[in-house]
DNA sequence: CCATTTTTTGGAATCGCTTCCATACGCGGG
DNA sequence: CCCGCGTATGGAAGCGATTCCAAAAAATGG
């Protein structure tokens, strides 16, 4: 039908300037007469106005939107329940402040092409769903005036961005010690993707909690993931091929351990009873699967609405100093680790300091 | 540290005027001499100059960004499996035409707020997400120029709007035929959400096709659900307490067709020996949890695919005849559903002219 | 060598809104 | 009666691109 009113429509309409008009609509109504301000008012209300948030973006320089970027190796949104909840948590959060959120999901090949698909001026700031290993969004950030929020890879404190994350780490260390504690002193583990900063942290959490516990590592039991049930599978049938084997398997993720105990129940091993096996994530995808898995559960909702939350104030504060955050994992421990058979008493941690973890 | 370049300072560096930089860096070489091309494209990469969307934008009158509009009445993206397929279309699409996504999940209350979250200049049209009955997205579009297309969610043809969404009527028609041919008369049904056309579609399908082969609608064997699982396992309980049962159960989706079959198993009624059971989604979410089920299959990342096409067809072209794609479900047959009983010969299909359906 | 094309290039308006700063007006005090 | 100040309003310069159209330069032809 019509064209949309412009504010020149409304200015007109209200017999006042643009000036005036402008300032009224964004509620600075105490500039102005109370009749100024009603007939303004009125007259966007009868033309059906509705401020064009492009023209408004290009004069104050800011966007009010802020882009959520995929890392160009997760090929599709879909296969990534964690993406999920974080973006929710990111878009409730940015509700509350009206902000919009854009996706990217850079699949080109070209860093040129890449940088001008997410730095080109109609975003205020960017949340970085979980980088990998060589990313080239990690590059990109160099070149960037742009505040930047990482989520779900907690990348080595050089790197200076700020970060919110699960605590990868000690929950590890809390899984693993708890598994200690249950007696077993023959330990597995399947690592995750390779690629994936967490994987590495959870990797070395594992690795140092049976250290202090002087807990031997025994690499032969040490198998390689990569966050899907089918290379828990594959990890299952190596595993069980060798002559001795672990009284648990600690994996990465629940997807590898849900793989881990389906190829096992297979061949003929039963879980809990013949081998103990613990999760991570408590992934709610898997749980139907293995219903009784113990596992770590974090809140990636959570991870998502303070990673928004953390942005927002950059932008708005202008002030980017890295931070970082790292949210606590819970234990949930429900039926796949069995204490471990004969072994009740055992050598308490190495005296270092690794006393008590929170 | 400086400021990013703008068109001017290219065209400075360059030694030749904003529009000659402006033609070049949008690819008419040909107005221009080599040297001129050559220098300009070279001033370009030394700046590291980046165009603005944003000043683009409202020079153009032309976003290249279209809207993702999730429906208020769906609380998060997440606890939907379809809006993520979905999105991965489009995404592939749009990646292809250079157009970006926006991301609206409209929580807000107020339709006048609502409205100007969407239609407010960033997009050139939007996708809507399956809009329920009654949802005030159909509402605002009546208002609106701009393009739009809905997905998920197949409207009366009154409505006016451009559609893309799996053919519910006919999937279920195909499923419901198959049941019958498997020699079932006594078919029970569990409805899917109430607010959902698609609901009203698979329903009303349902209920065409026992009809069209004689086979008897009984009421007490069609149950309320609503697309979830606990929804399936309510649907069990209360289809248990009846005195007469059906010797199969179609589910509206394969959620409650996993809650009615865990519940069922819970209360000592084995699937299929007992009672057939045949879902519809082909989910991948709920496969693991009964990987026996017979089922319908459709491509939700074709719809989103489709639907972005069409819209950035729109989007070009000017066009906006509404238009629908159907796309078609396949029929996946598990074991799920056995052969009724003792039946084997029955009535053959009411000779109006329902003869073969693709 | 000049008029006429053709090829290159640039001036300036525009997109719709924000915002700095100037102007106009009314009023009490010196 | 004039100065200065507070209150209301508007003019105009951006923001960083695009694009219509005219001007300048080079090429062509008679």
């Amino acid at each position: 039908m019509k064209q949309k009113p412009t504010l020149r429509d409304v200015a007109q309409y209200a017999g006042c300037s643009i000036t005036t008009t402008s300032n009224i609509l964004q509620g600075r109504h105490n500039l102005y007469r109370a009749e100024t301000v009603e007939r303004v008012l009125s007259a966007a209300q009868v033309l059906g106005y509705r401020a064009n948030h492009i023209a408004r973006s290009l004069a104050k320089q800011r966007t009010a939107t802020i882009g959520f970027v995929l890392d160009p190796n997760h090929a599709r949104l879909t296969h990534n329940d964690y993406a999920q909840h974080v973006l929710d948590g990111v878009l409730a959060y940015l509700e509350q402040c009206d902000y919009d959120v854009r996706l990217i999901s850079p699949r080109s090949s070209s860093l040129e092409r890449l940088w001008s698909r997410i730095d080109n001026g109609t975003i205020d700031g960017a949340i970085l769903l979980a980088p990998v290993i060589g990313s080239p969004l990690l590059e990109w950030h160099r070149h960037s005036r742009l505040p930047v929020v990482v989520v779900g890879s907690t990348l080595p404190e050089s790197y200076g961005f700020t970060t919110v994350d699960i605590d990868n780490e000690s929950a590890m260390a809390t899984l693993t010690e708890w598994v200690i504690q249950q007696g077993h002193r023959a330990i597995g583990f399947i690592k995750g993707h390779p690629l994936h900063w967490s994987a590495q942290q959870r990797e070395r959490a594992f690795r140092q909690t049976l250290m202090q516990w002087s807990v031997p590592v025994r690499e032969e039991w040490i198998l390689q993931g990569n966050y899907t049930i089918e290379s828990g599978r594959r990890a299952a049938e190596q595993l069980l091929r060798q002559s001795s084997l672990p009284s648990v398997v600690i994996c990465s993720d629940d997807g590898s351990a849900a793989g881990f105990i389906q190829r096992c129940t297979e061949l003929g091993v039963r879980i809990p009873e013949d081998l103990s096996v613990a999760g991570f994530d408590d992934e709610p995808l898997v749980q139907p699967l293995v219903p009784y898995l113990t596992t770590i559960r974090h809140d990636k909702y959570q991870v998502g609405y303070l990673a928004a939350q953390l942005l927002h104030q950059q932008i708005e504060s202008g002030d980017t100093l890295p931070q970082r955050l790292l949210l606590p994992g819970t234990l949930i421990v429900r039926r796949s680790v069995l204490p471990a058979p004969a072994l009740t008493h055992f050598a308490p941690p190495q005296s270092t300091e690794g006393g008590s973890r929170p």
